[in-house]
DNA sequence: GTCGAATATTCGCTTGACAGCATATTCGAT
DNA sequence: ATCGAATATGCTGTCAAGCGAATATTCGAC
């Protein structure tokens, strides 16, 4: 059932982590790796699963790999993700996640050229 | 995560037949696995995981066990019941049970006996 | 107390999910 | 072509979930 891969988004702490992150916006692979503080591969992981569930979708730029909530997000996702919203008070890592997110989006701002050549700065401000 | 126990309720088809199923009423143990058509240990145990994660509420009677949707779901249980709901008429496997249970239903007013003692006849009434 | 019916639990097994680590791929820059 | 950065994919081990079969438990009836 196609239902039960939907609702498998919603299994894991990383996934969970990673659609109240993109809450907020669109971020790349390496800036969600590095506010998440994984290893790179297991989020990549869990991206596709997400992807595969209907809960993500990606872009890819040169080499970076946008990452966004769908743009027409189906009702059983629409659904979740308010629920998600309410519960970033109640669960502390949601809440450093975000805090971790907004120092790393004014430092990408601040100086892009750390984090991202030239071509896609204005990808980085259209992500933050 | 406590939320992640909560999802775990809609990650398996039988658990959602069984949500699908008592969205129409309260059902016992022995009406569900028949009508469901799987092996008891099985749905019992299933039970377990929903009440667990406080998508189910059971309620002993004789050695009856009635089991019934929570009379206050949490916000997130009640979001996706609502979406089962509007799901129904996609998923065949969920149309054939209600079907299942409309006629088992019947067949326990025409007859309790065969089904119940008479001591929990009027609770088959509230059952169905 | 003994029986049968309804339900729960235990056991052994198989399967699938997730992890870490290493490696492959893909791109622009030089 | 070669390099490094960003991302994806193989591989392998571990662990939890789910299953069937058997058994335990709990109740009322007799």
């Amino acid at each position: 059932m196609q239902i039960i891969q939907a609702y498998q988004c919603f299994c894991d702490e990383t996934r969970l982590r990673i659609l109240n992150l993109l809450l907020e916006g669109p971020l790349c692979v390496c800036h969600l790796t590095s506010i998440l503080g994984v290893p790179q591969p297991k989020v990549s992981r869990h991206l596709k699963a997400l992807r595969d569930g209907g809960a993500l979708e990606t872009e890819r730029c040169y080499n970076w790999t946008i990452c966004r909530l769908p743009a027409t997000p189906s009702p059983l996702l629409e659904a979740n993700l308010k629920c998600l919203q309410d519960l970033r008070a109640e669960e502390p890592c949601f809440k450093v996640d975000l805090e971790t997110r907004k120092r790393t989006v004014a430092r990408i701002l601040r100086d892009p050229c750390d984090d991202l050549p030239a071509q896609i700065r204005s990808l980085a401000k259209d992500c933050c």
